[in-house]
DNA sequence: GCGACAG
DNA sequence: ATCTTGTCGC
């Protein structure tokens, strides 16, 4: 068993099927904090994404100067899925190695931006949620779908939002990063609010639909799983 | 029961 | 996520 699945499992934190999972959930959901956070006070920007093949996945996290958007710092990685893709449980596939690539980083980013949800999700525990409660750090999810609730179009204008609701309450929004182009789906994790969220999602994202953070993790990932 | 369903 | 060619556009 990899070490980080032990150490999970040693504190309770890995369960053994999805039913367990849900279980795991809904008992550290109410460990999520909203709370503020000032755009301007982020140095450092984590972008994290992991590629799968039906054997391998390859988890890469990619430290960024917050405002010159330069690499600072990468890590990666590779080994065995633990856990199958469940809608709902996405977390539990792509925890384990991007808590060992994490532990790689030699910096400490102040904010890490997954590539999935937070509180946008079904028992409000998304991927980043699960990760800012395990790091107890600001942690914010961007997705190119969405997963739960519904969001009216924004405006074509890069920096227009709309609210993403599920079961009558707001979970993220739906924010347009550049002109005319399909928006993405921002959600808070942890530590961190939807204002602030949105804020560095749009400064981090100059030029494309996905964020500079990310696309570096996804490329990086791509590379080292060698496609 | 049926369809939908982050990556 | 991944499987996949050309093609339109800056």
């Amino acid at each position: 068993m990899p070490h980080v699945i032990a150490e999970l499992a040693a504190e309770r934190l890995w369960p053994d099927d999805p039913a367990e999972a849900r279980a795991l959930q809904d008992r550290l959901a109410p460990r999520v904090r909203v709370e503020p956070l000032d755009p301007d006070g982020v140095r450092l920007v984590a972008g994290l994404d992991v590629s799968y093949t039906e054997s391998a996945v390859v988890a890469a996290a990619v430290v960024l100067d917050a405002r010159t958007l330069e690499v600072v710092e990468t890590a990666t990685e590779r080994a065995e899925p633990a856990f199958p893709y469940v809608p709902g449980l996405f977390a539990f596939r792509e925890l384990p190695p991007l808590l060992a690539a994490l532990g790689r980083l030699a910096s400490e980013p102040d904010v890490y931006v997954c590539d999935g949800f937070g509180l946008a999700h079904p028992r409000r525990f998304g991927l980043a949620c699960h990760l800012g409660v395990l790091l107890d750090r600001p942690v914010l999810g961007a997705a190119k779908t969405a997963f739960v609730g519904e969001a009216a179009p924004p405006a074509p204008e890069r920096g227009s939002v709309t609210e993403l609701r599920a079961d009558g309450e707001v979970v993220g929004r739906c924010l347009r990063v550049q002109d005319g182009v399909k928006p993405v789906y921002v959600s808070v994790g942890h530590r961190v609010d939807l204002d602030a969220a949105c804020e560095l999602v749009l400064r981090a994202s100059p030029r494309y639909r996905i964020c500079e953070p990310v696309r570096r993790a996804d490329r990086l990932s791509r590379d080292v799983l060698g496609r």
